[in-house]
DNA sequence: GGTTTATATGCGTTAATACTCATGTGCGTA
DNA sequence: TACGCACATGAGTATTAACGCATATAAACC
């Protein structure tokens, strides 16, 4: 296994996407989504989050391109872009459900 | 692929991660560590930042259990736990270095 | 055209946190 | 014991960002 640095522009970029999804309720947003896309007010009523919230979430999601929108009449239904930052997630937690039980100090 | 919902433990938890590996300074301390143990001293240089700085995020990221401390003499020495958790983040930024050329609105 | 529904947004407040400066602690060494 | 080096930490400050309220926009329906 290598360990090559990472560039300036990779880690702001980077850490730009972490942060995006280290904030509860985003992530919880971003969780409840698959890739067949659902109105706000679907994503309102499973997260339980006001929609003023789940509005300023979403848009944040969606100008960092995690999130896809598409208008349909009065509704805006979200959806995961395509499968693969979902998978990765999985794996992230995956690593973080069994690493707390191998916890070192 | 099936899309299971998180449960909210899984969510603070996950998140809790994310945001620790959103502040770029930190996300650039620990991609800068390998498996071999630097102390700190050689941090602050690679990393061009304040030694206080360096102390400070070091500590978030130990008591998350993301790098691990050893002492020795006066020095102490960092590195990560495993080599998994920087195994996932090169995944990320893969997918992030990938995704960014097919962004969609 | 007016009303209801669906979603977005501007504003003000509040809470979290990254940072610096100064100082503390602990180990090694003269 | 006294001094120097490596690192940690407390206090204070400033920036950021999440949230709610009120309101705006925009489409559907009467």
């Amino acid at each position: 296994m290598s360990i090559n640095a990472y560039k300036p522009k990779e880690i702001k970029s980077l850490s730009r996407i972490f942060k995006i999804l280290g904030e509860p309720n985003r992530l919880k947003i971003l969780t409840s989504l698959g890739l067949e896309c659902r109105p706000v007010s679907a994503i309102v009523a499973s997260t339980g989050l006001t929609q003023t919230n789940v509005s300023f979430h979403l848009r944040v999601l969606r100008e960092a391109g995690l999130v896809k929108a598409e208008k349909n009449g009065s509704f805006v239904f979200y959806c995961l872009p395509e499968p693969e930052l979902r998978v990765i997630i999985d794996h992230f937690q995956y690593w973080n459900s069994s690493s707390t039980s191998t916890k070192k100090n």
